[in-house]
DNA sequence: CGATGAATTGACATGACTCAACAACTGTGG
DNA sequence: CCACAGTTGTTGAGTCATGTCAATTCATCG
């Protein structure tokens, strides 16, 4: 499940880096190939299927992460048992930025989709973030941005009735810049990431169903009224 | 309600900054009196009544504060007009990262008590973390902070029943280490917290005083039974 | 196919919201 | 110092949304 290639090699664009987050997502972007030199430790490519497990909450680790293509959930667990959805990380994203000042991964990181990552060396990382100022500066815009995210699902997915935390995920799945279009998950993980019951949750999409909100393109993949699911959000 | 100290003065520990956050938190430790001499800002200190609006959600701004004491809560609106608090920021914490990376607030900041604190140009820390690994890896670690807080706010505050959040709420508001004590707000802001209504803030208060979960020391101020209140959330 | 797990739907119980009345407290001006 | 208004907190009654439990259908895969 792993394929090496050196981290020359990902920076020279060989192996299959060249649409890789590594270089479109900045995140080495300020990088001279000598500062790549300064790294050992090789990269390696991860390549995971749906409900595998990337790392678990509490596990000691020294990686970082990076999404090429797919989708990771962020889940953490309550005393009672119920688990919780926290975050999504998708391509472009990083993940496992908290163990760049800490000992600990802080959720578990599991696949939703087929899903390629990178994952880098923590140590070099850091080394490199203090002599080098895009990537200092590129490192705290995502952890603003993982902050932002976090401030989103607080308010939107988790106040109110059912219907507009329902609303307010359809929405913020949406594909594209375009498009109308998303493709949805488990019941079972969007009543996690919305804090309400599978059946509830699978009550609402089919009212949405019902009434046009949505419309069923093919299986869990929908065609959504925009207009009228942010009319039902002011409401 | 602005008394005006040079950052010099801060560093000598004049003014009354002996117990500022600036010494104890660490966020300018590592600092060499040389580094703060580069910064020809001044740096203000604020009072801040109960109810006061340090800055609004959207605005811009060139500064950063730490709390040096009191309480301040982050609060966002949603479109349907129902206010969220996001977040508590208390003694030693940072306000107004998001500065650093963009271009306005992304909260609405206002005390909940009467609040001491200390505005930083941002353009100064910003120049100084480039330069000081003590002081990037500092900002890095308030970023994680906040970004378990925010998890915490979920987890823990925004699932299961409203005795559930209650209670997780009232035992992260104890005081000190040993205490089981804790002051608490106004219906109208719990509610905002665990995103339920006064009215159900109030009777799940008035039920935990009746089943001896509470016990009031003075007004807003109570004695709590820890061991019954992390029953009551394993439950 | 049959078997397994996921999704849907129904019936019912209940927790939280809504609306409304009232009590407690705060500050103001006479 | 009291009367008053304005605010905040408490409590009750009724409604509605969501949770719970159970039965049924649907989808997937060996």
């Amino acid at each position: 499940m792993a394929k090496r290639v050196t981290i020359t090699q990902a920076w020279n664009g060989n192996a299959d880096c060249l649409n890789c987050s590594l270089r479109s997502s900045a995140l080495f972007n300020g990088l001279t190939e000598k500062d790549f030199e300064l790294i050992h430790d090789p990269v390696e490519q991860l390549n995971l299927k749906p409900g595998d497990v990337l790392y678990r909450m509490g596990e000691a680790g020294h990686h970082l992460f990076t999404v090429r293509s797919g989708l990771i959930k962020l889940v953490q667990y309550l005393p009672d048992g119920t688990q919780r959805i926290v975050r999504l990380v998708k391509s472009t994203d990083v993940l496992g930025l908290e163990m760049m000042v800490g000992e600990q991964y802080e959720h578990e990181a599991i696949a939703l989709r087929p899903t390629e990552l990178c994952r880098y060396p923590m140590e070099a990382v850091t080394r490199l973030s203090q002599h080098n100022a895009v990537l200092h500066k590129d490192l705290m815009a995502r952890w603003q941005k993982a902050l932002t995210e976090a401030d989103i699902w607080l308010t939107k997915l988790s106040t109110g009735s059912a219907k507009k935390r329902m609303a307010n995920m359809l929405l913020r799945l949406i594909d594209g810049e375009d498009s109308t279009e998303c493709y949805i998950y488990s019941r079972e993980d969007i009543g996690s990431m919305l804090s309400i019951t599978v059946e509830t949750a699978s009550r609402t999409i089919s009212e949405f169903k019902r009434t046009g909100l949505l419309k069923e393109i093919s299986h869990n993949h929908f065609d959504l009224d925009v207009a009228g699911l942010e009319a039902l959000i002011a409401s």
